[in-house]
This record gives structure tokens, C-alpha cells and sequence, in this order.
DNA sequence: TAGATCATGTAATTTGTTACATGATTCG
DNA sequence: CGAATCATGTAACAAATTACATGATCTA
């Protein structure tokens, strides 16, 4: 059986680049290269695949720029469907579990939101995410409170350092709700 | 050309584990489902491969718990090759930009060193990944500076996350350092 | 005796990376 | 004219996941 939709976050996050503007592969290269986006590779072995597969999912369409014919550009825009696609993705909620494994997939998937949900939308997927969070942070406190004692003094920093990133987290998805409440008020 | 040494961290975590008792792949998806460091999956495709491949580079030896023999158990442990692997792995300095890469593979690292580097090395490891730390927030705060004007508010929400969360990071880091130095007066 | 847990594995696939390879254009 | 940048790609591989598959033992 294949699979007609891509898994990853990095197709995503280039379908969500090219759901505004067209742009070529070394756009996007620099993009990964430039700004705080960078945590994927912006090698080229990185960007090329993904977007052929993505263009064979007929997500992204590639227009080749004709205005320099000795150096061609190829430049992709995402289709119907790849916004489609995209909206879905920046849809899924996170519950349980989740939020332990794709810490930061929830911030990616947030940067695109205003462009395509709803403010009431974007407020439930983060109320979703803040109770998921709260619960986790929750059980790794738990989890601390019976073994930092016996833990050796570097285990016992590592996981502090564990808690207080959670920490961290959670306030800013609070803050995040915070503004959006203010911003559409009751 | 084929590699001698796993480059993943999922190896060393398990190495780091099989260092002081042995456990079988079945206590190490216990570990990976109930504790903090479920940063990966406890399913038995990830354990169990992971545990062949390093038997395969003599850094673990598995030996058969013959005491129930119609459910015998394959107890790991980590080779003297192993543990000279651990070390080599801990010891890797995290400099410049890889901070932006492997998030919180210091964090994973740290957990091990208590027990195989000296209280000097680990402070040492602990300042360069202060400096290339420190660094990058600061790119990422000019970045945020420049951009954060013309941002949809999502994105920006996004951005002041990614910051947050370099902050908070740094922030562990210097208390870590502080804790190294107050336990080791000079 | 049925269901949960113990215990280990394989197959197929996806995802992403590094390293290699090529050539055009622009700017000093 | 040489160096940096623009621009695109391939090959080989590593890393990890999901889904599948099997059977033993303990406990209510």
C-alpha cells in the first residue's frame, strides 16, 4: 500500500513556505540556512527529494522560470490539494502522549496557523496542546520527586534541565493563549 | 564504505544504560515507556534492531538468562569497546552551529557523565556548550528583532517560543555550571 | 481459563543526511 | 579572471518507526 500523504514535518513545513509565494529550492535552502527554521539540514539532499516527492503527490506544482534560460530556475507553488494538506496537518490535534515524542512540532505547525485557521481554531488546538503539556509536566515532575534522590549528580541535572524546558514551554503556550484571548474578546 | 561506530543517539543512550548493570531489551522498552527519557519510541522495531547492531560491533555482549528456560531472557551489557564508545560519545564538544541542531542531545549526554568523565571534563563540556548556546540566542533574538514587525501573529508567537525556550535552556545550562563550580571549589 | 504482561523478533517503509557532482553567473 | 554565489541534482546510507507475528507465564 502507498501512501499518498507525507509523514514528516519537513514536507510541511515547505508546503507551508510555498502555500504564500512560489519559490525555488535554493529559496528554501536559504531559508533553512538563514533563519531560526534551521532545524533541518538545508543541504541539498535535504530540500531536492522532498520537494520531487511532494510534486509527485501533485502537492506542489513547479513552474520552470524561463527568464534566464541558461540558468534555469524551477519554482514551486503549492496546489490546492498541498494547502489542503497543509491545513490538515496544522489541524492535528495534540493529545496525550504525543506531546512527549514531537515537543516542538506543535510551534512549527503554530507558525503557520494565522494564514490559514480560524482564531477560534488556532484557541482550541493550543487550549488542546496547554492540557496535554500541563499533564505531562505533571508526571516528569512525579517521576523527579521519586528519584532525583538516588540519581547521580549528572542524571539529576539532565532531568532538572528536562523539567525546566517543559516548564518553559508550557508558560509560553500559556502566554500564547493568553494573547489570543485578548485578542478576540468575548 | 562501511562505519564501525553508530552515529544515532539512540545507541549510546541504550550503550549509557548497559554500562552499569545488564538489562534485557525487554527492561530497556520499560525505560523508554515509563521514564523521561522517552524521547524515542518503546516499541520493540527500535529496541531490539539497535541492540543487534551494537552486538554486531562487539559493543554490547548479550548473554542468555538460562535460570527460566522456556522464556529465556538475552541480558546486554556493554563490552570494554562499549564503554570506550560511551566516553568518546560524551566527550564530543557541541560547538557553533550544531546547537541549533541537536537540541537536547546535551541534555542526553549529561544524564551519562557523572559516571565515566571527570568533574573537570564535564565542566568543560558544559562551558563550550554554554558559549555556542549563548551565541545563538543571540543570532536568533537579532533575527526575531529584524522580522518580528512584518510577521503574521502566529509566526511571531512561534518565534517568541523558539526564543523562550533557547532562554530557558541557557538559563539550565548556567545553573548547571554554577552547581559544577559550587561542588568543586577551587 | 481468559486477559494482562513478559519476551523477542522480522518486514517494509519513511525520513532525512552526507558526500558527491555539475555548471552558470556575478562581482571585485 | 578568480572567487563567491546561484542553482539543481544523484547515490548511498543510517536511523527510526509502524505493523506484524509468536509464544510463555502470571493472576484474578
Amino acid at each position: 500500500m502507498v501512501s499518498t500523504k507525507p509523514a514528516g514535518v519537513l514536507p510541511f513545513l515547505i508546503l507551508g513556505l510555498l502555500a504564500d509565494e512560489p519559490r525555488s529550492g535554493y529559496d528554501l535552502r536559504k531559508i533553512f540556512r538563514d533563519t531560526p527554521m534551521a532545524s533541518f539540514s538545508d543541504s541539498p539532499g535535504s530540500i531536492y527529494p522532498a520537494l520531487r516527492a511532494l510534486e509527485r503527490r501533485k502537492l506542489v506544482q513547479a513552474r520552470t522560470d524561463a527568464s534566464r534560460p541558461l540558468r534555469p530556475r524551477r519554482l514551486y507553488r503549492a496546489t490546492a490539494a498541498g494547502r489542503a494538506a497543509l491545513v490538515e496537518w496544522l489541524r492535528q490535534p495534540v493529545v496525550g502522549h504525543d506531546v512527549a515524542r514531537d515537543a516542538d512540532a506543535f510551534g512549527a505547525r503554530l507558525a503557520f496557523m494565522s494564514a490559514r485557521l480560524s482564531p477560534a481554531e488556532i484557541e482550541r488546538l493550543t487550549e488542546l496542546h496547554a492540557v496535554a503539556l500541563r499533564e505531562h509536566v505533571e508526571g516528569v515532575r512525579a517521576f523527579a520527586r521519586q528519584h532525583t534522590a538516588i540519581m547521580p549528580f549528572s542524571a539529576r541535572m539532565a532531568l532538572e534541565g528536562g523539567v525546566a524546558l517543559l516548564q518553559a514551554r508550557l508558560c509560553w503556550v500559556e502566554r500564547v493563549l493568553h494573547e489570543l484571548k485578548h485578542r478576540r474578546p468575548r
